[in-house]
DNA sequence: TTGAAAGCGCTACCAG
DNA sequence: CTGGTAGCGCTTTCAA
């Protein structure tokens, strides 16, 4: 009774093994983090005080006693969209933070839709002053074997919003954009009540993102809203410009279009184009990302509803990931899943 | 600029300061940790060194050093409404993680809408065993004032999911209520193609959540909503059995019902009737928080749309807070902010 | 193949 | 009022 609690309260150190397996707290230390030089029998002896103890490591003071530093790496396309500022924004407000838990992160952005610009970053990278890489990307057969290749070299990688699942990279971090493509049909559906035509105003062709939402909003259209019907979808290439002067041809080959869902970046030229046009109204619009300007888009009822993730969360846990891949020991899979978010000029955030 | 580099790279210790102040480490710590026994020249001299260090306290070495594990106390109602079920979950498993980081956590449960077993149990607590509080339960002058006695002992207390702003507690982890309310309401708005009644089924009075979601609701429908019409509320006491046996009654008053906002707890009931109905049909109906129950009905299709709010987050946030009060550290106030929720079938979480 | 001892950044105790 | 020193849990030389 009394030694139960006991074991309760104070957890088992480094110490405890040492005296419990008759050995030195250099041979613990050597059996903790799988060092050659030691005999079979004494990692057996050492194993087995280690599991009747039940002994977990106390990382902080692990860090502390090797003053460890972890340097993170995030690639991100050199794009002025909103979505990629905030982004880098949380990056950047985050290291100071991070910086006292001895994480230092930097940013790398590279030309977009370009992988080969991707690839010859990765290649570059050296594990000696790199402990871990956050992409985000396309996932091109070239991309995902430059990541594989940077795994190899024994860095963690984690892909950031846009899945590389094919690159073996060691976690995604971002939403399930099929389902936020059905998120997003959902809301279409249920706001649009009289029926007519839908636009889908996607990125590109590369971006797998992109492609997800496409296709899972589609499907619950398709499924569940007969009196819609989605038309041939538009690539915007994320610019606002080139999407502004899209637009009026779109209107004039669906006049009788009642909704737009916006599933990429360059709203700008969108809510500018909504703006000065006096004919087109009454439309449901759902697009994606909370930013500043769609934040104000839905505040002023051009936008009906935003799908979208929260940066902060992403940066914090790819951070997360890549330290726990890089220490390998085991992290919150709750924690760590972001979530699909759905805003409405009500439940805004401050 | 190598001198630059090098403050960036590395930070400022407690020997820094000891070096450029001219004093002992011993007299650096008194002063870090505001110990009496200093001459005010000399505290002036650390002082001036460490800002013009830029010290940051290392805060996993100071526990380790004084080998601290904070104490917090969960007070949360004992009902057994899947909601509290959820964050009592949350903070056992999340129990085993805190472990590690030094954290232990326990969770007392008071009798229900009852502020004065509250009471007792808040003024039995004392400062040499508890390092903090998190408290979820209706806001009385009673609750109010001993929540202020419990930080005049100097154990800092966050209210939990529903706030005590007048008790002047540390702060409050939780959603705006007002704002969950109106996210509600234009979701229904939306969604009630028809126009007619809508019933809100809340908890109780004492619950200020519970009250704001119930305000928030009738400020949008009224405003923007001119189709609906919110009858009076009744008032469910979170019990699902109750719940159940009033809804025959509700609908012989209002049989041209066309929504149903349940504000707070107790959906079993409005389950189980709606299951069992053959009259009530094609209702519009929203209910809180994502629970296996909610989950299911929003699934099947017999729920609409779900406002909730991530117990995971509110307990971690809630430690984070906590901690970061006891220890007079700052904290991410965008991390801490808990989001109001939406969930449709499309989006729920794996 | 193993162990002794110093040290990471910080706190706490005991002397002076 | 101030300083020296041991020690928290862990890692890392350096010797043996």
């Amino acid at each position: 009774m009394e030694d139960q609690k006991l074991e309760l309260v104070k957890k088992p150190t480094v110490n405890d093994i040492a005296r419990v397996a008759g050995v030195s707290l250099a041979t613990v230390d050597r059996v903790l983090n799988r060092r050659p030089g030691v005999r079979a029998v004494t990692v057996q002896k050492v194993q087995n005080a280690i599991d009747e103890l039940g002994y977990i490591r106390d990382t902080a003071a692990a860090n502390l006693a090797r003053n460890r530093v972890y340097n993170f790496l995030f690639v991100l396309p050199d794009t002025d969209n909103e979505f990629v500022e905030a982004l880098s924004t949380q990056i950047i407000e985050q290291s100071r933070d991070q910086f006292i838990e001895r994480t230092r992160m930097t940013i790398k952005k590279v030309p977009p839709f370009d992988p080969q610009g991707i690839v010859e970053f990765l290649d570059a990278i050296n594990s000696r002053d790199v402990d871990g890489v956050a992409v985000f990307g396309p996932e091109t057969p070239s991309v995902r074997d430059a990541v594989k290749r940077v795994r190899d070299k024994g860095i963690p990688v984690v892909a950031l919003v846009s899945d590389l699942p094919s690159s073996d990279r060691d976690h995604f971090v971002g939403v399930d954009n099929v389902s936020a493509g059905r998120t997003a049909a959902q809301l279409m559906g249920r706001f649009a009540h009289r029926g007519g035509k839908v636009l889908v105003l996607t990125g590109s062709r590369l971006a797998r993102d992109h492609l997800e939402r496409r296709q899972g909003f589609d499907l619950v259209v398709a499924e569940e809203f007969p009196h819609l019907e989605v038309v041939a979808s538009v690539e915007g290439r994320d610019d606002p410009e080139l999407i502004y002067n899209m637009m009026p041809e779109i209107f004039e080959t669906y006049p009788d279009l009642v909704g737009i869902y916006s599933s990429a970046a360059g709203n700008a030229g969108l809510v500018q184009f909504l703006s000065e046009s006096k004919v087109v109204k009454d439309l449901v619009i759902i697009a994606h990302e909370l930013t500043p300007l769609s934040r104000e888009a839905l505040s002023r009822g051009t936008f009906d509803a935003l799908i979208s993730q929260d940066t902060g969360h992403i940066v914090r846990s790819a951070v997360r990931l890549l330290r726990a891949t890089s220490d390998t020991v085991p992290f919150n899979k709750a924690q760590e899943r972001i979530r699909i978010d759905i805003y409405l000029k009500e439940n805004l955030p401050l």
